[in-house]
DNA sequence: GCCAACGTTGGC
DNA sequence: GCCAACGTTGGC
């Protein structure tokens, strides 16, 4: 899950604490696609795009998909995501670039998708790059 | 600040 | 239903 952190980041999701905060906003429908399939348990990677371009940490599912408050349309859904964990050391985007085995990752090849999904595999080896 | 890559909109 | 024009995102 992507976010630009001078509008929401890791830090805010951290006090945010254990009741989660709405990842609300979404406005592309790939991406709600996306929002649809996570299920309560699921853990994501939240990424700083713009500054920073690196993940910072690691958040989880708490509800799982319903109609975003603020898009008045009603086409679109949120999330409740609480914070788990941030990373001692972030692993940038030039780092997860320079990995061959990551190279289909959604992150790289569609720089424009803010909630994409992500293979066990490539989970186990991000976990071991952020020295989780 | 620029621009590539997308997504969306609206005229036809 | 096509596509040109426009708007947005996000890496560089």
């Amino acid at each position: 899950m992507k976010s630009e952190p001078d509008v929401w980041s890791i830090d805010q999701q951290k006090k945010a604490g254990t009741k989660g905060a709405a990842w609300d906003g979404v406005r592309n429908y790939q991406a709600a696609k996306n929002l649809k399939t996570m299920k309560k348990g699921d853990q994501c990677f939240f990424y700083h795009s713009n500054i920073g371009k690196e993940i910072v940490g690691v958040v989880e599912v708490i509800k799982e998909a319903y109609v975003d408050k603020t898009d008045q349309s009603g086409r679109f859904v949120a999330v409740t995501v609480k914070f788990i964990r941030k990373l001692e050391k972030p692993i940038t985007l030039e780092n997860i670039k320079k990995n061959k085995e990551l190279s289909h990752l959604s992150l790289i090849k569609q720089s424009r998708l803010s909630v994409m999904p992500i293979d066990s595999k490539s989970w186990k080896i991000l976990n071991k790059m952020g020295k989780i």
